[in-house]
RNA sequence: GGUCACAUGGCCGAGUGGUCAGGCAACGGUCUGCAAAACCGUGUACAGCGGUUCGAGUCCGCUUGUGACCUCCA
């Protein structure tokens, strides 16, 4: 098996993997919470991540993906009066907070298959595991690292950090953040303020409630990653995902709770993506500049030039390395979007190039530069470096200027689209309906009969016949013995 | 305030100390009746100032700027 390399956060550095039950890899990322429609910053960690699944499959290993729902609406924050992200949306909208957990769960799903994200084995819900919350929430009270307040039950740190090291992930040490924690309200249940909280007892108010030994309440807002990642993946598993901005402090939460629970570190690699940036600044709900995927695909929001095709989005994710920021703007978008056009045509030509009895390019040496690149922490960037490297080399193939056997064009096509379609995820146009079919005739006719007028020097009509095409968006392009064409986005 | 990142050519974005990554845009050329596409060629990019080194975008220090986390967030 080939060496894969990634970044380890936990240890910042670049490790090489190594599952602890090979063939098989056990892979937990935090997945959206289901209070609104999904926007461009749940893709990153989606497609991130739907990445990581795709190769670890790829080079063999058999890999259970778990990826969660949240759907416990859990508090605005720690020592809010009670209102929940979903049951504040059920309330606004006035059905039941299972409406909203369904409704927004669909939007995600389906803007998560536009992206092209393969569905992870296992997709948990947190209102299906307050069993196991609750189990996990008793052991650790059970070896003293919780203590009851108010029927609500929160996470000893002080304790725990005696013989650990709370803040490991994020560099953080206790002594510091008691520095820079703020007043809030409701901290005096808690013995120190940056305790956090495993099960807390609900207020009148609250309309999402399960009964528990402590009180009537809701899980905290961290259990649930620990608890069903012990349940689908086991004590210790291999690679925990999410995003950069997770790390602090639910990441850190869930460090604490399963060593705590399980007796030991359950995490063998820590793997953060990072953020998307708007004219520099990362989006967020708070700051009001989020774009939703829906817009995205529609270009209905303020920010956008034109609607953006899904697999545009994708690519243009891919093209920055997953622990780098990526900043938004429809210039770099439109550049994506001619980029995969240029990509995706060579997809669509390699099987028609000419073949010759000899080939005139180094095939084994750019497979391993593309292999090189996506074993060195998922180097997306550098594997499409390399594939534009043979778009320009596909291209002369087609010339006659380059070279290749049947049999390495054969290679070639399959490597080319391993790479490009399974690997990076890319998708080819879906050709639907009959429309698609009418099309590419009717092209046919018109392009003959331009054909025929230039043949008799009617360059009057055969140009008005191109001018007219651009016009509906159609782009002729002659060749020495025809001409192609191709729709305009 | 505390902690931590990052600063690359018009834009986006890789870069493991020593052969200009790549994409988009721009310019010149080849091919075309003209265009488009494709191909070929062109750009003295590494925030600033010091230092280490035979050699630094790449290491160290300082300065400036930006951002992230510390509160829900992907």
């Amino acid at each position: 098996m080939v060496e894969f390399i990634v970044y380890n956060t936990l240890t910042r550095r670049k490790e090489i993997f190594e599952p602890l039950h090979p063939p098989f890899v056990g892979l937990y990322v935090c997945g959206p919470t289901v209070y609104s429609d999904a926007h461009l910053g749940h893709a990153r960690p989606a497609i991130t991540f739907d990445l990581l699944f795709r190769y670890l499959r790829y080079i063999g290993y058999k890999v259970r993906y778990v990826r969660n729902i949240t759907d416990v609406g859990h508090l605005e924050n720690d020592a809010d009066a009670g209102r929940d992200k979903v049951a504040t949306q059920a309330l606004l909208e006035q059905i039941e907070p299972m409406e909203v957990v369904q409704r927004y769960s669909d939007n995600y799903h389906h803007n998560m298959d536009q992206l092209n994200v393969l569905k992870p084995s296992i997709e948990p819900r947190a209102s299906g595991h307050i069993p196991e919350q609750l189990d996990m929430v008793a052991k650790i009270l059970d070896k003293g690292f919780a203590y009851i307040s108010n029927g609500s039950v929160y996470f000893d740190v002080e304790k725990y950090n005696l013989n650990n090291h709370y803040g490991k992930l994020s560099g953080r040490i206790v002594e510091d953040l008691l520095a820079s924690t703020r007043d809030l309200d409701g901290q005096e249940e808690k013995k120190n303020m940056y305790d956090f909280a495993l099960w807390k007892k609900a207020l009148p108010e609250h309309i999402m409630r399960w009964n528990s030994p402590w009180s009537i309440g809701f899980p905290g807002w961290h259990i649930e990653c620990s608890a069903m990642s012990t349940k689908y993946l086991g004590d210790v598993f291999d690679i925990h995902g999410g995003g950069m901005d997770l790390m602090f402090p639910h990441h850190e939460c869930e460090i604490a709770q399963s060593k705590i629970a399980n007796g030991n570190d359950s995490v063998r690699y820590w793997m953060h993506n990072n953020m998307i940036t708007i004219n520099g600044q990362k989006m967020g709900k708070s700051l009001g500049n989020g774009i939703l995927l829906d817009q995205l695909f529609s270009g209905n929001h303020p920010l956008l030039e034109k609607p953006y095709d899904p697999m545009t989005i994708r690519f243009f994710i891919l093209q920055a390395h997953y622990r780098s920021t990526l900043d938004f703007s429809n210039e770099a978008l439109q550049a994506s979007e001619k980029g995969l056009a240029r990509l995706m045509k060579s997809v669509a030509m390699l099987p028609g190039l000419p073949v010759s009895d000899e080939t005139t390019i180094n095939l084994a040496e750019w497979k391993a530069n593309c292999y090189n690149a996506l074993n060195d922490d998922l180097n997306t960037p550098i594997l499409i470096a390399h594939l534009f490297d043979m778009v320009r080399l596909i291209n002369l193939m087609s010339e006659g200027r380059e070279k290749i056997t049947t049999a390495d064009l054969e290679t070639l096509v399959q490597q080319f689209r391993q790479f490009t379609l399974d690997i990076l995820g890319l998708r080819e146009d879906p050709e639907s309906g009959p429309d698609s079919q009418m099309l590419p005739k009717l092209m046919e006719l018109i392009l003959d009969l331009r054909q025929e007028a230039k043949k008799n020097k009617d360059f009057a009509l055969s140009d008005r016949i191109r001018d007219e095409l651009g016009k509906l968006g159609i782009v002729v392009k002659d060749r020495k013995d025809g001409a192609d064409w191709e729709t305009l986005k």
